[in-house]
DNA sequence: CAGTATCCCGCTGGATACTG
DNA sequence: CAGTATCCAGCGGGATACTG
């Protein structure tokens, strides 16, 4: 059983747990929030550096999701007056309650991985 | 700390990190998947039983759903050979271990509704 | 460095209607 | 019931170029 429920789970607590789930689902949806959030776990970076973590995202992107991550308070924004400006974007007391799903998508996606890999390993060779 | 590190985290292991979490994300995408899987955890449902646990989802992209779910094995689809014809869809043991992800969503959606309610409450009212 | 400005493509996903 | 067919709007998100 996936979920554990207390007592014999009904049609309302399975509601509950669809909705719970979707409530999560919108803010933390699309490609990169969550990666990008664990991208900030091991403290404050920069913009240029949040970019190279992530490979391939788009400065346009980054910035609309950066902006994203601000509103729903996952991520604070400070700005040094240097020359050139330095700007630090930090997680919040907030984004650390995310912990527990990070991490578990963290650990299904690993086992997921090797899965795929095993998988392939088996099959005939498609040329 | 958001993630629980056996070691000093180094640039590599977070890059890991990312990385798994893109490979989860990337076969749990979308608005629907997940809350889908929950809508089946009590049991195989029909078609249209689904249907009405999500609510307001069309059958086009149920059907879709279904089959992105039916491809990366987490969904079993059974027909029976009735008159008209049946049609269930079960989990798979695999889909089993998703158990952990969404139990860690519905935890976190459910604490967070909680907190936009309360906030809602402490502010002005906009008319 | 820290972004913004444009352009644009493809996919998600909703509305509606229809079929075996 | 269990879907498919069509149509279509919105937006996620990438490419490229440019600015303070």
């Amino acid at each position: 059983m996936m979920i554990q429920y207390k007592t014999k789970p009904t049609a309302e607590a399975c509601l509950a747990s669809i909705n719970a789930v979707r409530d999560a689902l919108y803010v933390l949806n699309g490609k990169w929030k969550m990666p990008l959030i664990i991208a900030l776990v091991n403290g404050p970076k920069r913009f240029k550096d949040i970019q190279r973590s992530l490979q391939d995202i788009t400065p346009k992107v980054l910035s609309k999701e950066l902006r994203d991550l601000e509103m729903n308070e996952f991520v604070e924004r400070k700005v040094f007056d240097t020359v050139p400006v330095t700007v630090l974007y930090e997680l919040t007391p907030y984004a650390d309650t995310l912990g527990p799903i990070l991490e578990a998508l963290r650990a299904w996606g690993t086992e997921h991985r090797q899965r795929i890999v095993e998988s392939r390993r088996s099959e005939p060779v498609a040329v």
